[in-house]
RNA sequence: GGGACCGUAGGGUAGCUUGGCCCAUCCUUCUAGCUUUGGGAGCUAGAGACCUGUGUUCAAAUCACGGCGGUCCCA
C-alpha cells in the first residue's frame, strides 16, 4: 500500500482496504460505514454516552425534519446555516405547505421542546444528548469522514438557571471530551476559544478542540458553545424561580463529530502498514493466527481454542483466523486493519505451552506462557500509553511561532503556529490569507502586518 | 469562491493525441480443484469493465456538449 508520506492517497486507500467505509455511494459527500469503521464509532459512542449519562444527561432522539419556521426562529442562527440546508419540499407530486429541513444541527428543534418541558427551577438543569446524523450541504471540497454532507455526531444540549451553572456544565463537558479524545482515542488536541467571527451562529462564545493531521492541517473534532439566553428568549424557554419570578434559561450546546474523531485516530496513529488502533476502540483486540501443519493441525487448533476462550473470559474481543492462506498473508491483513495484538500459535508454542504475542504499535514479539495470558491486559495498557505518547510528540513537533509576514507565510499551514495580532480587522484579514485564526490568546505579541503591539493568535490551516 | 485534472472488471491500470487493428492490455481480486502453511506461495481451469444522456460519423472507450461522480491545487 501507499506510504503514509503521501497522506492523501494513503488515507483514501486505508479507508477502503481496512473496510472502514465505502466511499462509492453515489451521492456526493455521503458514504457507507462498514463493519470496521462502524464498530470503532460505536465504541466511542458507547463510551461518550456513558460519561454523559453519568453526568446527568438524558438520552433523546429528535426527528430528522425541522419545519422552516422553527429552524428560522433565531435569525443569526439561520443566517449561519441557510446556504447549507437541505429542504424537503414535496410529498409525492404535491408541494408541501410548510417546507421541512433536514436538521443541520438540532438546537431549534430541541429548544422548541425545552419550552414545553421547562416550567420551574426544579426542572433545571436540564441536560439531554443524542447521537444522530446531521445534514449540511457543504460547498467546499468534501472529504470522507472529515467533511461530508451527512455526518454522525453526538450533540448535547443544556438549560440552566444562570450563567454560573452553565459554565459549570461547560467545564464538565470539556472534561468528558478530554477523556474521550485523549483518554479513549489517544489523540492530542488544542482546546481554545474561537475568535468572534468564527462563533457558532447564535452563541456567546465557542470553544473548539483541534488536532493536527499528518499533513500539518488542523481538524476541528469537537465544539462547545455557550449560548447565553439567545435561544431561550426566542423560543420562550422560561422558568419560575423560588421567588415566583419568570426568567429565561441559560444554555449551552456541544458536540464531537464521530467521523472526524475516526478520521483523526486513523490518520494520526496509522503507519505505512495500515491502521494502528488504540486497544479500547479496536473491533478485534487480539487476533489468533494458528500456524498449521498437517500432522499437528489438531493439537494446534485445540490449543488455539483454549487460548481464545481464556481471552474471551477476560472480556477481550478476540478472533481466530483459521481460514485458508498462509500465515504471512494473514499477518499483513491484520496489521493493515490495526489489530493491537497478534497471537501466533504453532507446534513449537504448543510444546512450550505458550503463545507468541506481537504488538502492532512496535512490532515487538514476546513469548507468553499460557498461565501468563492475563498479562495481555497490561500489554494493552502499554500499547495505549505508547500510542498516546508518540501522537503527542508528533503534535508538539508541529507547534511553532512566527514573527514577520515572511516567516508566517513560510510556516503557515503546517501545524499550529503562534503569531502576534494587533486586534484590527484588516490585519486579521491579511493574516488569514495564510491560515485560519483558531484562537486569540492572552499572550502578548507584535502584529506582523502593522507592527503594533497586541495579543497573539494561534493559527492553523483547517480542513 | 477560483483553477486544473480524472471516470475502462471488486481495486489499480494500458489503450484516447491521430475514431476502425478492441467481443479491450497487464497486475491484483474472486470462484473451483490440487498443493502448501513460523512474513504477501505455486499449478490448472474459470469469472469479471469502457459512469450516464444527447450529438457528430459508414464506424465512438477514443471526438463535442450536458448531467452525475471523484481527485488535487490556490483563496
Amino acid at each position: 500500500m501507499t506510504e503514509k508520506s503521501n497522506f492523501s492517497q494513503w488515507y483514501h486507500e486505508i479507508l477502503e482496504n481496512a473496510e472502514v467505509i465505502d466511499q462509492r455511494y453515489p451521492v456526493q459527500g455521503m458514504l457507507v460505514y462498514r463493519r470496521w469503521g462502524l464498530s470503532i464509532i460505536r465504541a466511542m459512542q458507547n463510551e461518550l454516552e456513558g460519561m454523559l449519562e453519568a453526568s446527568g444527561h438524558e438520552p433523546i432522539l429528535m426527528p430528522v425534519l425541522i419545519p422552516e419556521d422553527v429552524l428560522g426562529k433565531e435569525t443569526k442562527h439561520i443566517a449561519g446555516f441557510e446556504e447549507e440546508v437541505f429542504w424537503v419540499t414535496h410529498a409525492g407530486k404535491n408541494e408541501l405547505e410548510r417546507k421541512l429541513s433536514l436538521r443541520p444541527t438540532s438546537e431549534t428543534s430541541i429548544y422548541e421542546m425545552f419550552s414545553l418541558w421547562i416550567r420551574a427551577h426544579t426542572d433545571l438543569p436540564l441536560k439531554v444528548h443524542q447521537s444522530c446524523a446531521v445534514y449540511r450541504y457543504e460547498t467546499k471540497h468534501t472529504r470522507p469522514l472529515m467533511r461530508g454532507r451527512e455526518f454522525l455526531w453526538n450533540e448535547g444540549h443544556s438549560a440552566h438557571v444562570d450563567a454560573v451553572d452553565t459554565e459549570k456544565n461547560i467545564a464538565d463537558i470539556k472534561e468528558i471530551y478530554t477523556r474521550l479524545i485523549s483518554g479513549l482515542l489517544c489523540l492530542p488536541f488544542n482546546l481554545s476559544i474561537r475568535p468572534e467571527w468564527d462563533r457558532f451562529p447564535g452563541a456567546v462564545y465557542t470553544c473548539a478542540f483541534d488536532t493536527i493531521m499528518p499533513d500539518g492541517k488542523t481538524l476541528q473534532i469537537a465544539t462547545v458553545h455557550n449560548l447565553g439566553q439567545t435561544f431561550s428568549k426566542v423560543f420562550g424557554i422560561k422558568f419560575e424561580d423560588e421567588k415566583g419570578r419568570h426568567e429565561h434559561v441559560f444554555q449551552a450546546s456541544y458536540g464531537p463529530s464521530f467521523g472526524r474523531l475516526l478520521a483523526a485516530a486513523i490518520s494520526i496513529h496509522g503507519d505505512d502498514n495500515g491502521l494502528v488502533l488504540p486497544p479500547r476502540i479496536a473491533p478485534v483486540q487480539a487476533v489468533i493466527v494458528p500456524i498449521i501443519f498437517k500432522e499437528s493441525e489438531g493439537i494446534v487448533m485445540a490449543f488455539a481454542e483454549r487460548v481464545a476462550d481464556k481471552l474471551r473470559g477476560m472480556g477481550i474481543r478476540v478472533y481466530t483466523d483459521a481460514g485458508d492462506g498462509r500465515p504471512g498473508a494473514k499477518f499483513y491483513r491484520w496489521e493493515m486493519k490495526g489489530v493491537p495484538l497478534r497471537i501466533e500459535i504453532g507446534p513449537r508454542d504448543v510444546e512450550k505451552n505458550a503463545v507468541m504475542a506481537v504488538r502492532r504499535d512496535t512490532g515487538e514479539k514476546q513469548s507468553l506462557s499460557f498461565d501468563k495470558i492475563d498479562d495481555v491486559r497490561g500489554i494493552f495498557t502499554e500499547i495505549e500509553n505508547n500510542i498516546r505518547k508518540s501522537a503527542k510528540e508528533k503534535f508538539d513537533a508541529m507547534a511553532g511561532s512566527a514573527k514577520g509576514l515572511e516567516e508566517l507565510k513560510s510556516k503557515a499551514g503546517y501545524g499550529i503556529i503562534s503569531v502576534g495580532w494587533c486586534g484590527g480587522k484588516s490585519c486579521a484579514e491579511k493574516i488569514e490569507e495564510f491560515a485560519d485564526i483558531l484562537s486569540v490568546e492572552e499572550k502578548q505579541g507584535v502584529c506582523p502586518v502593522c507592527g503594533k503591539k497586541g495579543n497573539s493568535v494561534k493559527m492553523g490551516k483547517s480542513y
